[in-house]
DNA sequence: TGATTTTATGTCAAATCTGATATGTATTTG
DNA sequence: CAAATACATATCAGATTTGACATAAAATCA
């Protein structure tokens, strides 16, 4: 991996590595990636299918925009918990949620 | 609901009502809360069938005893993701996660 | 294009979470 | 019963997360 971009990744608070120390993630790192980044993709899709910008989605959850804009990042300052407290206030269901999460 | 248990609950971290304020609950704030105790019960289930106390389960999920035990409790200092990461440190899959999730 | 709107990023104080220690309370065992 | 083992809870310093503000960058459009 090219030297900067590590450096820059892991300066916003990510572990980054080469291809070994990614395949040395355990599984269970791995699972809540995946989770994270399965939720943010769902999360800006049921944004777009309300009609909402950040803004207004912000709004509905109660938070500001700026948070709002990194949960859709799946930024390393947001929980998993976070993630999925934005999902329902947009009104996500359970179910929906259980689909995005095994993605 | 009884007052002083009220007041004790309420000093360790959780809002409490009466049935009304229960019912008031979102159904986002229903949907964690139900996933954070099919969660510790998942996990108490798992470490048992494991046979291990929650000296080794902690040791094995890199954490004190004491707050392994918060997490088989769903303390309110715990969040999701620390129930989670616990109960895939004592082997679950992505797959039992979801189910436990779901019910 | 320039103005407007939308999204992205840096920062920070306050809130929350985590791991650990200490200690208390069952529960089991000799 | 007393010791040992297992589980529960209080507390707290340090770490992480959150919401908010400021501002930059990108996209939209009149």
């Amino acid at each position: 991996m090219d030297k900067l971009k590590k450096e820059r990744l892991q300066k916003k608070g990510w572990k980054v590595g080469d291809v070994d120390e990614f395949l040395g993630l355990s599984p269970a790192e791995m699972a809540i990636v995946e989770m994270k980044v399965a939720l943010a993709k769902a999360l800006v899709a049921k944004r777009k299918a309300l009609g909402e910008t950040q803004v207004s989605a912000a709004i509905i959850a109660k938070t500001s925009q700026s948070r709002y804009a990194k949960v859709e990042h799946a930024d390393s300052s947001v929980s998993l918990e976070l993630m999925i407290k934005m999902f329902f206030a947009l009104g996500a269901t359970k179910k929906e949620l259980l689909k995005t999460l095994s993605a």
